[in-house]
Formats: structure tokens, sequence, C-alpha cells
DNA sequence: TTGAAAGCGCTAACAA
DNA sequence: TTGTTAGCGCTTTCAA
């Protein structure tokens, strides 16, 4: 009845053929033609391990062999919403290449991402992806990586790299970020504005807008610069309710600003409502642009501008460099990088 | 060097301690109180459990046990995009309770189930949870699926139980499409029209459709009913410039209609945009109504109806029945149900 | 209370 | 070309 009682095994094969364990494991293996089984055998052990509705044991293979043909995969909760294919697109490539992938949200926190590796490790995982971001990778995280065989390392930010052996590959908000603040002081704007969800993943984009400002000889003082939201909490559903929720708490339009950058694209949309309401024109009196670049973005009104990630690409990238540190894991490190890109659209200006 | 290589076992414990290796044993699996195993030996063992950097190999004990905890997610591709927190959902409330999930894209495939099917059989998971549509669910399925010490089987149409020893959750889509259809008739529709999205999923919601256009007397014809547009390709991401290609090639503006009913939110944004372009107004011409009440449908204008599904009590009801039946195998059957809901917003009129 | 021994299903030497 | 043997790391009798 269970699973595991009811199914054959190499040993039940080798009765009903005959034919050796050792040998049934050879030929099951596909290494039978190698070895010059004679095709009689072969055929013979293929058929009754058909009729016996024989089914490897990956457990077994995997305590004996070097190889378990399993992936962990440790994304932020952020990875589990909209728009975000990385670790679907990562995951369907893996099936596809025999691979069985664990995915585990990391609730971007220290403790999680640690008990997912050392669990990860109990399981005997031949590769794990982590996606994180600087403060949370640290000297425990880093040194559970290098016991990896191979590890892959994501992050929007550069990452030191210290004595880390894990290939990396970076996903530049920055550059994105830069184009923003390009655009809108091109077009005008003094006062540009950053909206921040106060998680710590995005205290890099932070950084990176202030410069972009600084770089323009604007204010970029947290004064003029930050609207700044508590971060919510892990299974928030209706980001954007609460997003409306403390515009009006803290009375957005009372702020002086001339743009809103936005770290994400409901952040934005949200804004877009509540200033309408407030008779504010977007983008005539203010330019709005999100992060994201959800495909309904181009549904509201005003389209929304967006910052684009390659998350499509990213994910075949990761399994390639999984793959060729699989077969050699020897192979120095190395860093990646996908740089995101402005996408423009008429809440831009 | 590798994570296999470096790691110490229940042999070098015992070897460090000088008690025996199945003592070590009973004490690291916490039977070591049951058992009457003085505190000094039990301290002992894990102190140098904690020295040597012990950690369990969770194949060797799942070869040997029991138990593996692990579950095998299969669900359609529908719920690695956006707003379905279903998968996510279990996943995480899983992982809480010391299980790992193999986390795998139907693609609303047969044969893609079938090999996942088998896949989780040979890593012997301790359960499987399967999202899919009757059609879908072959007798070879259904073989399969009992072979397991746990199944859930998930759907949003009833399917019939025949054999099947599963436990059966059930989001019930037709209520709310019912709900829909109620809606637009009390509010002088005459004509609704439905969005399909060819895709084997979308059957039964259609079904659900024609029947209560049928129950208020309204012309359920094809012709008149039904808005088609070809099943999208796998890996599609800009669902709404895909819509929107099929309006313009179809002419959605030539139809007699004077509501829509969308099979997905994106669609019922894309409607909306397609028909403002051309002059219609939404909703005093024609009303429309979306499918999954993304957080986003607020963000548009008008604000998009909708319906909503129950996928966070769902995924909390998954895991209820899962450890039920993890911890009792064999509890008959059951069958929950969980009704969506017509979410009214502006769009709807 | 503890230890010895068997065995889960498989792979990989090494012989034959 | 095939079979024998020895484990992988763990749990679980069964004795002592």
């Amino acid at each position: 009845m269970l699973a595991s009682t009811s199914r054959a095994t190499q040993k039940d094969i080798a009765a009903r053929t005959g034919v050796g364990r050792s040998t049934v494991s050879l030929i099951l293996t596909g290494r039978g033609d190698e070895l010059r089984i004679p095709q009689a055998t072969q055929k013979k052990v293929y058929q009754a391990a058909e009729k016996l509705e024989y089914r490897p044991n990956s457990l077994a293979s995997g305590l004996v062999g070097k190889r378990t043909q399993t992936i962990g995969l440790l994304f932020p909760s952020s990875f589990f919403f909209p728009q975000n294919l990385l670790p679907q697109g990562i995951s369907l490539r893996l099936n596809r290449q025999e691979y069985q992938t664990y995915l585990v949200d990391s609730l971007n926190d220290v403790g999680v991402i640690r008990d997912a590796l050392l669990e990860m490790a109990s399981r005997r995982v031949d590769g794990v992806v982590l996606y994180t971001t600087r403060h949370l990778l640290k000297p425990e995280i880093r040194d559970l990586l290098n016991k990896f065989p191979v590890a892959i390392l994501m992050s929007h930010e550069p990452l030191p790299r210290e004595s880390l052996r894990s290939h990396m590959i970076f996903e530049n908000i920055a550059s994105g970020v830069d184009e923003v603040v390009d655009h809108l002081v091109k077009t005008g704007r003094r006062r540009p504005m950053m909206l921040v969800n106060q998680s710590p993943g995005n205290t890099c984009r932070l950084a990176a807008f202030k410069n972009a400002l600084r770089r323009h000889g604007l204010d970029s003082s947290d004064d003029a610069a930050v609207f700044g939201i508590p971060r919510c909490a892990a299974g928030m559903y209706d980001y954007f309710a609460y997003f409306m929720e403390h515009f009006e708490s803290q009375r957005l339009e009372d702020r002086e600003f001339d743009a809103l950058f936005c770290t994400s694209d409901e952040g934005a949309s949200a804004a877009i409502r509540y200033l309408k309401k407030r008779g504010i024109h977007v983008p005539q009196d203010i330019a709005v642009v999100g992060t994201n670049n959800a495909p309904w973005t181009q549904a509201i009104e005003p389209p929304l501008a967006s910052i684009s990630w390659r998350h499509v690409d990213a994910s075949e990238l990761v399994v390639k460099r999984l793959r060729e540190r699989l077969d050699a894991p020897d192979l120095a490190p190395g860093c990646d990088e996908l740089p995101t890109r402005f996408i423009w659209r008429e809440s831009g200006g």
C-alpha cells in the first residue's frame, strides 16, 4: 500500500532474470553497451523492469552515489509574488534536465537561511542557489555555502567575495535606478523622491537613488528624498491597500516633490491612484516610476513607467552556470552581471 | 571539500564518545529519555555531535525509515504566475513543520504529471499534492496517485472519485461565475460574453458561464457568448500584449455584447484598455469582470471587478489534511469545498 | 541501559 | 562479460 512497500527492486529483477545484481545495476544505469553486455541480457533485464514496474530508489542511489540530482533554491519572499519568474524559470529548466528542486522562502532572515542550508546539506543536494542581500551574507552563511559542491549566489547588489567560492550572478538594480533618475532630471524634475518599503533588500536601491541625485547636484537628504513606509508582514498579500493606508496616514500630498520612484509597481500604482484622488496630475505635476515592470503596468492610467529585470535571462544563466560547475566543481568562481533597464511609459513624464 | 565528504556521522560520534552506535542513534532521535538513557551519556553524545558539526544524512534515514519528510507539489503553470499564493503558502507552512517540498510545474500535460509522480515515488515522498483538471486525471494518473502514502487532489471543478483514495480539495470556481452572471443580469445586461483563453483548465469555467446564462434565459451559444483566443505558449510572460493583439486581430469591438467576463485579470484589464481606445465606455457601455482578484485590480481605471479565490484558506487546509493523513494514512478520503466569490468594483457596473 | 548485528536499495571495486 | 563483496549512514530488532 505504501509506495515504498509496493516497489520492485533491482534484487527482484536479478532474481527473476537470473542475472547478477550488479549487472542489473549496470544495465539499468545505461552502461550496458559501454561494457558490451549482450543485447539479449539487457533486453531481459529491461523487460523484467517494466513488468515489475521497477523504479529506482533515489534515496539509495543518492546515498551511495555522488549525485542526488537535487538542487536547493533559496529565495526571499518577494520572489514568490507577482512577476518574479526567477525561481520558477530555474526550476522548470532543471526539471527538464532530470533535476528536482527544493524551493524555500528565505523570508529575508539569516536564521531561516542557515537552517535551510543545513537542511539542504542533510539532503545532500548537488547544488544550491541563494538569492540574498549583502547584509544577510553573514560569515556563518558564507561558511555553509562553501561546503556545497556547487553554490550560485545571486543578488541585486554587488557582494563582497572574500573567501567565497560560489559563482555570483548579479542583477544590477543600480543601473536601472540611474536610468530612472537621468530620465527624470532630463525631463526637468528637480525634486525626485523615493518611496521605500523599509525592508533590508531596499537599502541598496536607496543608496543608488541618492547617489544618482548627488550626481545631478540634487538634494539627497532623507527629508527631501525619502518617503519611508514600514516593512510589511510576511505573507502580506494586498500590497495595494497597504500602500494606500500609509499615503493617507503620512500625508504623501504634503511632501514637496515632483517625481516619485517606487520599489514596486504596486506602490507606484497605489501612488498614482492616491495622487489622482488628491487632484494631483500624473505625470504633469508628479512623474511616477515603479519597479518590476509587471505586465499590468500597461493597463493602468497613465501607463506606468518601470524598471525591468532580466529574470528570464537570469534563470537561463543560473542553470547554465550550475551545470558547468556540476560537471567541473573546481571551476574558478566567476561573476555575471545582468543590468536592469528603465522602461518608459507615460507616467514617467 | 564536497558536502558529503566533510560530514561527521553517527559512527564518528560513537567512536569519540565510546557510546554504542545504536545508542547514539536513539539519543539523537530524541528517544533518550523514553529509554531512560542516563543524562550523562546523552549529554556526552550531544556535545560530541555539536563539536563534530554532526548533521543527519536524510538520504540514509529516508532509506531505512518510513518517512522522508518530503512532500511533492505539482501545480499547473498558472500557479507560478501573479497572485497565486497556493503552492507558496503550502510550501512555507510545510517548511515550518520540518518538511521540504519538491515543487514541479505540471504544464497542464499528462506526460509531465506522470513523469513527475514517478519521480516523486522514486524519491519516496511522504505525500503529494496535485492540482489538476478533470480531463488530465487519466486512469494512469489515478493509479499512480493511489500508490502514495497520502495524496491530496485539488481542482477548481468537481472530480469524479471512482477508485481514488486521495482526499480532495475543491476550489469551486462555478460559484463565483454564478455570482458574476447574477450580478450582470440584475444590473440589466442581456448579452454577457466570456473571454476564454483556450486552455483545458477553462472548459469548466465556460460551462459554468453558459449554465448561468441559460438559467437566466439568455443566449448561451458560442456565437453569442464566447470570444475565444488561442492557448498561450508555456513561459508566456506578457499576457497583456498577447490579449491586446487578439482583440485587434479578431476585432472585439464588432461583437455584440454588453458585458465581458474574463478568465484572468490581465485579460480583463487589456479589454478595458482596448475598449477605451475604441471609444467604448466601461462600465456604461460594457461591464467588465476579471478573475483572480489581483491586488492591482484596484489600481486600474475603472477599478476592476473580479472573482476571488481563497488560496490562503486553501493552503492552510491542504497542510492540515496532509498532516492528518500523514499521521493516519488510512483515514477515509473526504472532500473539502472552498467557494470562490464575486468582488464588485466599478468596472462591473 | 547498552551493544551487536542485520538490512534498507543501490553502486563500485575487484575477481572470475 | 558477469558475479561476489563491501560498503554508503541510518534505524531497529534482539540480546546481554
